[in-house]
DNA sequence: AGGCTCATGTAACCGGTTACATGATTAT
DNA sequence: ATAATCATGTAACCGGTTACATGAGCCT
């Protein structure tokens, strides 16, 4: 039910149709919740149905018309309590099944697991790069809220970028470790 | 079909029982990868029916009869490819209902949030606790194999610390941020 | 005419969780 | 007796993905 609290939560700030809340979640939350189209579409119904939004169809005559979302008071408070449940000890997990092939990289050579780490990384450093436009879209989409929201979406992406430099340390120690074993081999393979 | 992949990984080790799975998942692949009983029984089923793996039943005296599975050829086949894949560009991904709550913190008081990041740190610090047992872990279940599996095991070991550890120092530096805004708006209300 | 963005959905499926259910054997 | 460990499952459900389908209106 998180997709519905995330959802909640934008319409918190503003009504929103569908189409926008995409548009929302692709540009700020996706650091760390990807959202299907059509999952915020099955999502929206039922949050309707519950009695948490309701939904007004807008008539446009230069677009498609749309289905504009409000929150209704029963939703702001789902929402609240929702928040102020705080962090749960499922905070803390994290799940990889990128870690799961490096847990079993005895059954590759170390040049492959090499090389599925080097790709990890560069992979890290692409989306690194791709976090260059983050400031700018808080700076956006800030500039008319109160400035006091504008810092949590910092401290979210202030985490993207220590999770990400950390993964690639953490890849260029491995890395190195692989290295330095397939260079003894060879030289057992030469005496 | 990423916990099919971790239990052929280990059906390549020794055939065992869903039970020993159970057990072998909670030893090591939990730093990334909860899973449920009855969800490695459903599985071990599903990866039979496919002809990854074959069951025997083992008639025990002293305890309750158990089925043993062991990797088929086929099942050897798919499980090595699947490792040669090597990374997708989903491992860079990272999916936290915790950081959507800290993204809607502009919804709380600073001291509600700072709260919340305050519980996540604590959580941390237990988990880093809690991993100390894992160097003994490895040395346990790796004597009797090759020296070389159990590097990859330390990977995935030292990224669990440096994940941990990172999460600690962000959440530190957003608490530190939160209380100056605090010290800030009571000065306000004194003027 | 063709491609773009805007706009909204449905259906089938899959991966995983929760809750429940059972029963053998061993140790205290 | 009874608690703990060993051992295996089923059923209902939920969160989410993939693939598919449709169509309006804009720009070139």
């Amino acid at each position: 039910m998180s997709l519905g609290f995330g959802i909640l939560g934008f319409l918190n700030y503003a009504p929103m149709s569908g189409y926008d809340l995409v548009k929302a979640f692709e540009s700020s939350l996706q650091f760390f919740w990807h959202a299907q189209s059509s999952h915020i579409y099955l999502e929206l119904k039922k949050l309707e149905k519950k009695g948490y939004i309701s939904g007004e169809t807008l008539i446009q005559s230069d677009r498609p018309n749309k289905k504009i979302f409000s929150i209704t008071e029963t939703g702001k408070r789902e929402f609240l309590s929702w928040l102020a449940e705080g962090a749960g000890e499922e905070a803390t997990h994290f799940k990889s099944a990128f870690l799961m092939k490096v847990f079993f990289g005895g059954n590759m050579t170390p040049a492959q697991s090499a090389d599925m780490l080097r790709r990890f990384q560069a992979d890290c450093e692409a989306y690194l790069g791709s976090m260059g436009s983050a400031p700018e879209s808080i700076e956006k989409y800030g500039h008319n809220k109160e400035r006091c929201q504008t810092i949590y979406w910092q401290f979210t992406v202030d985490f993207g970028y220590a999770f990400i430099k950390t993964c690639i340390e953490w890849a260029g120690r491995c890395i190195r470790k692989l290295e330095s074993i397939e260079g003894e081999n060879r030289k057992e393979d030469e005496v």
